[in-house]
DNA sequence: CTGTTAGCGCCTTCAG
DNA sequence: CTGAAGGCGCTAACAG
């Protein structure tokens, strides 16, 4: 005798089919999109559904679909903002649409992922796959799930944007109007610090920033723009450079919190106040962001809603016949730009 | 005809058996914890798994076992550091003991919890829960799950500390081997900013202080110990408050990074040297902490550690018999004094 | 120590 | 539009 209760909590799809006084056939049609079933039978079904609580066995159901109802997530990112808020996100709108999500992780580098990637497609049974940046642009990655004939969807890529469906956010947009906001408080003498040159959205965001310039016309000046790799160590060494110019930026534009975090660290050090002799801009609206003084003004991506186009792309993908055109659906979603104290109109004895 | 050749993807039990020659029975047997197995037999049932590389199919066990195979993770933490590591912690064991983790997460107040908490527990079909803090105090959500009757391992819980199992960091120890580093370096003035006064770690970590304070025999003086409420925002108010004494302190314990990086925000602008004229020292080690110059001297919490300790508990928990006293085992984890640049030696002219 | 039998809850296939 | 039969892959329960 079993004291543990366990065999099944509530009811089965049998016990609704005899409230309903129809077949567990009849009423497993109701459950997945209820086509070809009368509409007085669908009500009675569902009344049956509702009183009883019914809620399907996502085990049973994965094992007769011979689905796993897994979702592979293949990430490496540093930020654990950005991962937090991702993975809410994603796993969020999986369970509304029943399916679990599985995180994968092997390290920083194509390298590294190369070495386990087709092991774990291999072993793994998942339906799709979710790839966030920037895994989503190593090629040993890629070309693997290519083999495996996988859906996926890609967050954020770079490279052969078609190959897979895919979200992103408009960065270049994003920086583009971020640098107008700086041009518009009068600052004249921008620097910018680029993230990874191998990081997708890095170009995008340098390409905004040289493109408000030009509507602007302002020249590009070389010096101004000096090159990070995205953490805040690499920002420290980019923002020295910059302020120890002869005729230094009145505002700087990171590629990413941390390094305007940065940014306003070198400053602080200098003596130089931020915002009242130097603007500072990151990317990201990261905790970072506030957690600072003053606080950054930033850009800020709309994660969650990727998360979830992200999921409702692969689902659709996973449920649509082989060669139909959803497997390359691309998904494009505004960021937005957030304005707090970091930045201020130019001093009136500069630019 | 399907195309897509989803019917498990790999071997099953049966090929597994069918190749050493034995039972579907006797494989399921090496796979839960190979008993009553004659070592011979094993031998080759392993050897067979490894040759197919089979991957059991996680529904099919699941429904066999009557188990959903899921751990429900209830937490509502602000810091994102702390949630991703903790996430990444949680689902890294869970995968290796074959369960899966599902997060919920309906606000910051008991009150707001307390709306949700019994249909959730009720509708879905968690096999046990883990309960990060602050919700690990939460009266609603503790009295919904012992209505229930849920296997549960609670997180650095500080009320009804053994009512389930729980993990827990010493962050009373931890506070008071951060508080003799500082004492160490011969600072005498020691400011305190506290955190939340309803969550549990805060007062272990003010505990702490006042114990070192104590063995040093130095006096404790109020208005040295200020109230924080974990946030930056706060923090700012409670440095502002320290650094504004006729007689400020030489060195500041914040009791989370967040804190202490106001209180280098706040003495940036007041134009102190940090660390040369003011000692800093936060709690968690969270990104905050490397993004912050100087870097925090911090205290680093063992978040891995204890997110496996509690999956352990819970499946242990979980396949207990009823009454059984590993439902209420305590794990005490330690942390770790991370000593960066945000602290040193108290100036000579001073204290 | 090992095999047999009988489902777990649901969905696919094929008849009505 | 609906129902009956059978099986997905695995594991309890019971034999031997």
């Amino acid at each position: 005798m079993r004291t543990r209760a366990n065999k099944q909590s509530g009811a089965t799809i049998k016990d609704v089919a005899d409230l309903a006084g129809v077949s567990a056939m009849t009423v497993s049609r109701v459950l997945n999109s209820g086509h070809r079933v009368r509409p007085a039978t669908q009500e009675r079904v569902e009344a049956a559904i509702r009183e009883l609580n019914y809620r399907p066995n996502l085990s049973a159901r994965s094992l007769a679909k011979a689905r796993s109802l897994f979702i592979g997530l293949l990430y490496n990112n540093p930020n654990p903002g950005y991962v937090s808020e991702l993975l809410i996100g994603l796993m969020n709108r999986c369970r509304q649409v029943g399916y679990h999500l599985v995180i994968e992780n092997f390290g920083s580098t194509d390298e590294e992922w190369a070495a386990d990637i087709d092991g774990l497609l291999s072993s793994s049974n998942f339906d799709g796959l979710i790839v966030a940046p920037p895994v989503s642009d190593f090629d040993s990655v890629i070309s693997a799930i290519e083999r495996a004939d996988l859906p996926c969807v890609r967050i954020a890529p770079e490279q052969e944007p078609d190959l897979f469906a895919s979200v992103r956010t408009d960065d270049r947009d994003a920086a583009r109007r971020m640098t107008r906001h700086l041009l518009d408080l009068g600052h004249r003498r921008l620097g910018f610090i680029a993230g990874d040159a191998g990081h997708g959205a890095s170009r995008q965001r340098m390409s905004g920033f040289c493109a408000a310039l030009e509507d602007a016309g302002i020249e590009l000046e070389d010096a101004l723009i000096v090159e990070g790799r995205f953490t805040y160590r690499s920002g420290l060494a980019a923002a020295e450079k910059l302020l120890s110019m002869p005729e230094p930026p009145t505002a700087i534009f990171a590629s990413n919190d941390d390094m305007a975090a940065a940014v306003v660290g070198v400053a602080a050090r200098k003596g130089i106040d931020v915002p009242g002799q130097l603007s500072v801009a990151g990317f990201d609206d990261t905790h970072t962001a506030t957690t600072l003084w003053p606080q950054l003004t930033t850009v800020r991506q709309p994660i969650a809603d990727m998360a979830g186009a992200a999921v409702d792309l692969l689902t659709a993908a996973i449920n649509a016949e082989p060669d139909q055109d959803v497997a390359q659906t691309q998904r494009l979603l505004p960021c937005e730009v957030i304005i707090r104290d970091s930045s201020c109109p130019v001093a009136p004895d500069r630019g």
